[in-house]
DNA sequence: TCTGGGGTCCTAGGACCC
DNA sequence: TCTGGGGTCCTAGGACCC
């Protein structure tokens, strides 16, 4: 085996992570530029149940940041604009940037809505050092969207990550390979990808803070203390993307592994024709996306959150893959009265759908007409809702139309035709 | 201050099988 | 008659990410 004493950044791995600034605030400027430089919280509006999605930096300076409850927000800056999320916008923009990291390189992926790793090894014919070649698809992204971004640059995933966490606002930063540990130093460990609060806490408890301090701990003790987690951080701390996620390629893209819509409603509800409804409507949301992906869900879950909060999943594997409306909304149904503490307000409900199968759908339709009349008339429904929006066709309607009536409200909180 | 919604991955116990 | 061991699936909960 051959060791490279002097290897140059010619000849390293250059990863860039790409990551759109204050994202969806910056799209909710374009729409409406008299927002530009006020306070802006996006996420609904101040009284209602619900967190702040994204906040502008103006906001941020009164302490409100993404998650925080909108209620929250509004106490700390009653003065900030609270406007409503367009997902459709953000979706839109996404897809722009995407095309222009496309037409930059191949190895792209988008690893949310609004951030992207690049792998660009080798491009430095094309456009010069990673500097360089990141200045200019600045340039490009700006140019195609007039939103700003921060681009980190590392010879690993994880760095590059961290770095345009670092560089931002609208920023550049690159990380010179061998580097990596003494740039991660001083940071706080809450800047690793993976460590969250509890995380945090649990190594603050044994005196490390740092990145640095992660450092000074070998393998088998962080092992010890935090199983795969600990040997997962022992690599972080020096920068390697070994193991888990960060070590897979840039670009192998999989379809999803679950398919999941869960709604908190606006009061706490104990009035069974109100949670049916919401059922129904979840379970028809989750089919309808099954079948756009074209898969069977064998494991069903149902979510339920009381009141106090406490929250339980219950999940059922059934003989036959489904993605039909019926078959889902039976198994949740069933899976709800089973369960549910009889007369308890509910605060959240959710549908969950897993475990594809591998033979798809059509093996298990064609032996069974009924199914297969089934599914033709989904079809036709998910086709009327193309056409006519998700009000128009509804297993729902009739359990849905009593308590519309009775509160002048959509059921599921739907964006829904507005007066 | 009163806590969204859509995901991924990990842990852990029990069933079941060889 | 005092109790193996590994593999896989199912289920529940929780940390974490954007």
């Amino acid at each position: 085996m051959q060791v490279r004493q002097r290897v140059s950044w010619l000849e390293m791995k250059t990863f860039f992570h790409l990551d759109m600034d204050a994202f969806f605030v910056s799209v909710e400027e374009l729409f409406d530029p008299a927002l530009k430089g006020k306070p802006v919280v996006v996420g609904g509006r101040p009284n209602e149940r619900g967190v702040v999605s994204a906040a502008s930096y103006a906001a941020r300076r009164f302490g409100v940041h993404s998650a925080m409850p909108l209620r929250t927000a509004h106490k700390l800056c009653p003065q900030a604009i609270f406007v409503d999320g367009h997902m459709e916008r953000y979706q839109e923009y996404s897809h722009k940037v995407h095309d222009v990291l496309c037409g930059f390189t191949p190895l792209v992926e988008m690893a949310s809505i609004d951030e992207a790793y690049l792998d660009i090894t080798g491009t430095q014919r094309l456009y010069g050092p990673p500097l360089r070649a990141a200045h200019l698809l600045h340039e490009r992204i700006s140019a195609a969207t007039k939103l700003n971004c921060s681009i980190g640059i590392a010879a690993s995933r994880l760095v590059a990550k961290i770095c345009s966490d670092q560089a931002k606002p609208n920023g550049v930063l690159w990380v010179i390979p061998g580097r990596e540990a003494a740039f991660l130093a001083p940071l706080d460990v809450r800047r690793i990808p993976g460590v969250g609060k509890v995380s945090e806490k649990n190594l603050n408890s044994l005196g490390i803070r740092k990145v640095g301090d992660l450092a000074k701990f070998d393998e088998a003790f962080l092992e010890q203390h935090f199983g795969k987690l600990g040997l997962a951080l022992a690599g972080k701390a020096q920068g390697l993307d070994a193991g888990g996620w960060f070590d897979t390629e840039i670009g192998a893209e999989e379809g999803p592994k679950s398919i999941s819509h869960e709604h908190t409603f606006s009061e706490d509800t104990a009035d069974l024709a109100q949670i049916e409804a919401t059922l129904a409507k979840l379970s028809e949301m989750v089919g309808r996306r099954l079948r756009e992906h074209g898969l069977s869900a064998r494991t069903i879950q149902l979510k339920l959150r009381y009141t106090d909060f406490s929250t339980i999943t219950r999940a059922h594997s059934v003989a036959r893959p489904t993605s039909l409306d019926t078959e889902l909304f039976e198994e949740i149904r069933a899976l709800f009265h089973r369960n549910w503490k009889k007369g308890s307000t509910v605060r959240l409900l959710g549908v969950h759908a897993s475990g594809w199968s591998e033979e798809q759908a059509q093996l298990d339709l064609l032996d069974d007409h009924t199914h297969e009349r089934w599914q033709r008339a989904l079809a036709a429904a998910d086709h009327m809702r193309d056409r006519f929006g998700e009000s128009a066709v509804s297993l729902a309607a009739s359990l849905r139309g009593k308590f519309r009536e009775r509160t002048h409200e959509n059921p599921v909180g739907l964006p829904g035709k507005k007066k």
